[in-house]
RNA sequence: GCCCCCAUCGUCUAGAGGCCUAGGACACCGGCUUUUCAAGCCGAGAACCGGGGUUCGAAUCCCCGUGGGGGCGCCA
């Protein structure tokens, strides 16, 4: 292998919030690259837009991405020597550039209105034409900016673009040539004085010595304005890569609209049937203006990730996993993630699918990352989960689930000994995800007073089985009196209780069951005993006696 | 409306002109196992978007359709 120390890939996150999974991925690739090539792994903050920058969003960006495990050696927190890496950070070094594109005539200020660009782009529609703004004959001169800021327009900086066709050599689609009729002199500065996206990202790559860049295939038409801004400094053009978009399973970009529809549909069925009424749900939402949650309700806009949390728990509804954290309060592995993640635009060109870390960046090639946009199969991620944890090792399982439990406030197993959670673990082999653990086994943790019994299991196992109250009540005096209490031991005295009478373990397994959890589904019976220990198992079956008694009499 | 990208089982993909009777994985379906829920085991079905070329030969190369996706911001 020929490690190339030379290569710096970077990851490029706006901070608005969560990471989403194309992010996730993206970053990863770029990672993978880096790692293959024994080069850097750069992180950088894309904070231009003052309007739309969240607070605390840069805090769960760097905690998404470790959990991914994807450290980045350059950027926020880990220095570097090209910084800052902050966009915000280097406002100045922006406006001297734009500064000196202007006084060597290759930039110049612009006044134009939203509202008088609007009707110009309108027009080109109309017209069935590429919008393309109508470049000066002569620039504008500072002092002519000036005195339109003073007017109180806004003052903006466009890139006199190169009249010549601009060919965008990408190593996955070749050749992509854009002709310089399509090409458009696009802003650099805007009225506030930040810089847009392509001029800052133009800028930083140059200034962070970056040489290979994979994003997202929906940046491909950005990428002609980054090369023509590279040639008017004079910069070199990293090597591009656009990777195929992911795609939810109903074919359009995955994204957090996906969570928006899920509970707008919920909603709207809940609405329908008259279970709930707009005032409750825009309460529930915790929207300040109903006129808010109109909007949201028609489609027109979105809600926070909070407020569809919120919706989703009253509606009833499980939200699609979309952002990385996300998948790490479903109880998803940060490594499966990454293995599944890699295999969308990317395969090893062997049929080999799971991968460890470490062995994707030996595999890792850009060569063999795909053109064609993948669907995102959560069935395969749940399937790859499963195996994962089956194959994980008690450790590592262990470390998963506290981070896990740092996610999830209302798990029963918060606050449990690491020995009982391996216990557990261990009991629950099968599991899809640490989630599922909870289903699994939560309710042997949960206070006595909060089991809730389970109609159907009751109706079923305890009350159409005329015999079953009575062998509860048997096998809690054999229980009572058994001298020890471990699984061997309880396997045998109960299989020799239900030979003797003639019975299916079942008809045993199932009461205690119901008794112990509330419902059918339990980690094996013997195991579930010997786990919670003699006395809260004698108490949950007294508990059961009396209430499931209580009401099979009445 | 304009510009761009893409096209193999339902889904992710292998396939770089003959190794293809198109391989693997997930899902689905059938069976086995079973103290519940899972899991596990065994088995089956399932694809080269259409039409033209090029070639002795095309899933693979070219063209045209069609379909899907993305972009067209003083968002990134």
């Amino acid at each position: 292998m020929t490690t190339n120390a030379q290569v710096r890939c970077r990851f490029a996150p706006s901070p608005t919030g969560y990471l989403h999974v194309g992010g996730a991925r993206t970053a990863l690739f770029n990672y993978l690259l880096a790692k293959r090539a024994g080069g850097t792994f750069i992180l950088r903050i894309e904070d231009t837009d003052q309007t739309r920058n969240v607070r605390d969003a840069e805090r769960q960006l760097l905690e998404d991405l470790r959990w991914l495990g994807l450290q980045w050696d350059e950027g926020p927190e880990a220095g570097g020597a090209c910084g800052p890496y902050r966009q915000s950070e280097k406002l100045e070094r922006y406006r001297a550039q734009a500064r000196q594109l202007i006084d060597e005539g290759k930039a110049y200020y612009s006044f134009d209105t939203r509202e008088e660009l609007e009707a110009m782009r309108k027009a080109a529609e109309a017209a069935k034409r590429t919008f393309i703004y109508p470049r000066p004959k002569s620039f504008p001169s500072h002092a002519d900016a000036q005195k339109a800021r003073d007017a109180g327009r806004p003052v903006v900086v466009r890139l006199a673009m190169p009249e010549r066709d601009i060919t965008v050599s990408d190593t996955i689609l070749g050749e992509v040539t854009i002709r310089a009729a399509d090409l458009t002199d696009f802003v650099l500065l805007k009225p506030d004085g930040w810089p847009t996206y392509h001029f800052a990202v133009v800028v930083d790559d140059y200034d962070m010595k970056i040489t290979h860049v994979l994003r997202g295939q929906e940046h491909l038409m950005n990428t002609p304005n980054h090369v023509a801004l590279q040639w008017a400094f004079g910069y070199p053009t990293p090597v591009y890569g656009h990777l195929p978009i992911i795609l939810n399973m109903s074919g359009s970009k995955m994204g957090k609209r996906d969570k928006d529809k899920a509970v707008r549909d919920a909603a709207l069925a809940a609405l329908k049937s008259g279970k709930v009424d707009d005032n409750a749900l825009c309460q529930i939402a915790d929207c300040p203006e109903f006129d808010q949650y109109l909007s949201w309700k028609e489609a027109q806009s979105q809600l926070t990730s909070e407020q569809l949390q919120r919706l989703g728990v009253a509606l009833g509804i499980v939200l699609p996993e979309v952002q990385v954290h996300d998948f790490r309060q479903s109880g998803y592995l940060p490594e499966v993630l990454c293995n599944f993640l890699a295999l969308l635009g990317w395969s090893p060109g062997d049929s080999r699918e799971k991968f460890s870390m470490e062995e994707l960046a030996a595999a890792f090639s850009i060569e063999r990352i795909n053109k064609a946009n993948a669907r995102f199969d959560r069935d395969k991620l749940l399937n790859f989960n499963l195996d994962g944890i089956a194959k994980a090792t008690p450790e590592r399982l262990l470390a998963a689930m506290r981070s896990y439990l740092e996610v999830s406030p209302a798990s029963p197993f918060r606050g449990q000994s690491d020995e009982t959670i391996l216990n557990v673990l261990k009991l629950s082999a099968g599991v899809r995800t640490l989630r599922e653990v909870e289903t699994k086994a939560g309710a042997l943790f949960v206070d006595d007073a909060a089991i809730r019994y389970d109609a159907a299991a009751v109706e079923k196992f305890l009350i159409k089985d005329a015999g079953a109250m009575g062998v509860l009540r048997e096998v809690r005096k054999l229980l009572a009196e058994l001298p020890t209490w471990e699984t061997a031991a309880l396997d045998a005295a109960v299989r020799a209780f239900v030979d003797e009478k003639k019975l299916k373990l079942a008809a045993v397994a199932q009461p205690l069951r119901i008794a112990l959890t509330g419902g059918t589904i339990s980690p094996a019976i013997f195991e579930t005993l010997a786990l919670i220990g003699r006395e809260k198992t004698l108490r949950r079956i007294d508990r059961c006696l009396v209430s499931v008694g209580g009401a099979a009499i009445a």
